[in-house]
DNA sequence: GTCTATAACCTGATAGAC
DNA sequence: GTCTATCAGGTTATAGAC
């Protein structure tokens, strides 16, 4: 029995990786409709029907785009809000603190991989139909927990305002994410980590803040909404 | 000399407006790339030819769909924050009045035109390349005026900040316009305003708070950004 | 201003040689 | 796993009758 041959393999991985990575830089660009599998495989150096190959279809090859860059983020950032809970030991974790774990690895990994990271914005904000359930599945089991260390945090903010700012938190964020590669300011570190503070300390300021509308006047917020059917 | 015929001018603007409609409706659903002429004219009842002979090209019906719903809602920005200064007489109108300005006319505005504000978030977060252009002659003087205003009522926060975060204020709207047709509460007016007085609280507390890191210690923000050229 | 027909081209996916 | 060739159906835009 041969050992496999190194450099196929390699080069296999190769192939696949340029692909992922035109992937998500193209149709963060321009979009799912907006790339046809011509220019993707023009872009990433790979024949027509070897791309077709790999993935077998372009929708499988959208939604592998997205899982292979957004999975890690998010795993970040329930591992920071674990590690700040256990951190505290029974202490309360403060509204700052949660938000820096929600912000600071899609933040800082958006500076360092802003093509995907304008890919995700995109799949956040107006996904393409058929990735939806994806995109769900993998989400909002993560929102789910932050509002839960924020509603402990603030038990006086109903949850439905919870779930309504975290939507305005998330807005700020992918608004930033879109536009971070056109800021030339942002190759720098002491830059960066300005910003950073500087989203942490709006969106804490936001979230904790008494609600404006007393809980008697206010009817049940629709939150978390739900997503159309299609 | 005869009267111009009522009848056929008035069924040219319907057929204008049918198929303006039906383009908010799509390209808001679907982005310029997944939207044919086939399918706009079809939905619209127009035919095909008729549809490409009155803006000539795909791309300029595009253009005039954003146009028309635009002006109005920034006009109408700019008309509230004038009124607001003339009321004031010398006196300095609040942050909380300014954002109040910034956020109604397009929040209101969305839930009554749902279809156009999704059509519209779309275009200011992921614009299609050829209408950046247009978009920035509509937007950038308005922007301007805002951040003008909010620099009188907060001389202490720099400039390049109050941008960041007006910025940060521009996501949480359009966050909001995207998913508002999803909510099905927002039909009660209460629960409309209550989410609109929420929406101003948490845009008015991250804007008038503290700058996070001394003046000291940040660098110049790279804002404005500037749109990448193609 | 509306319609049909068509030009010229692009799309995703696949079959089959290598 | 890579490549070429090709299919069936989509795209925008236009020419010309009415």
């Amino acid at each position: 029995m041969r050992a496999k041959p190194q450099s196929v393999s390699a080069k296999d991985l190769a192939t696949v990786t340029r692909l992922l990575d035109t992937a998500e830089r193209l149709f963060g660009e321009l979009g799912y409709d907006g790339v046809g599998m011509r220019m993707l495989a023009d872009e990433a150096k790979v024949n027509l029907g070897a791309a077709t190959y790999h993935y077998g279809s372009k929708e499988a090859l959208y939604i592998e785009t997205f899982m292979r860059g957004f999975r890690p983020v998010n795993a970040e950032r329930l591992r920071l809000l674990q590690d700040a809970e256990t951190q505290a030991g029974g202490k309360l974790v403060s509204v700052e603190k949660i938000v820096e774990c929600m912000i600071r690895p899609p933040f800082e990994s958006g500076l360092e991989h802003p093509a995907f990271h304008k890919f995700l914005a995109r799949n956040l904000l107006m996904p393409p139909p058929f990735i939806h359930a994806a995109i769900e599945k993998e989400l909002l089991p993560g929102v789910e927990v932050f509002i839960a260390a924020l509603k402990r945090a603030r038990p006086d903010v109903p949850e439905d305002l919870l779930h309504l700012r975290s939507m305005f938190a998330m807005g700020a964020l992918l608004m930033f994410s879109i536009h971070a590669s056109e800021m030339p300011g942002m190759n720098n570190p002491k830059s960066r980590e300005a910003v950073l503070r500087e989203m942490i300390g709006y969106v804490t300021a936001g979230l904790k803040s008494a609600p404006v509308v007393p809980a008697s006047e206010r009817p049940r917020l629709p939150f978390p909404p739900k997503p159309p059917k299609r």
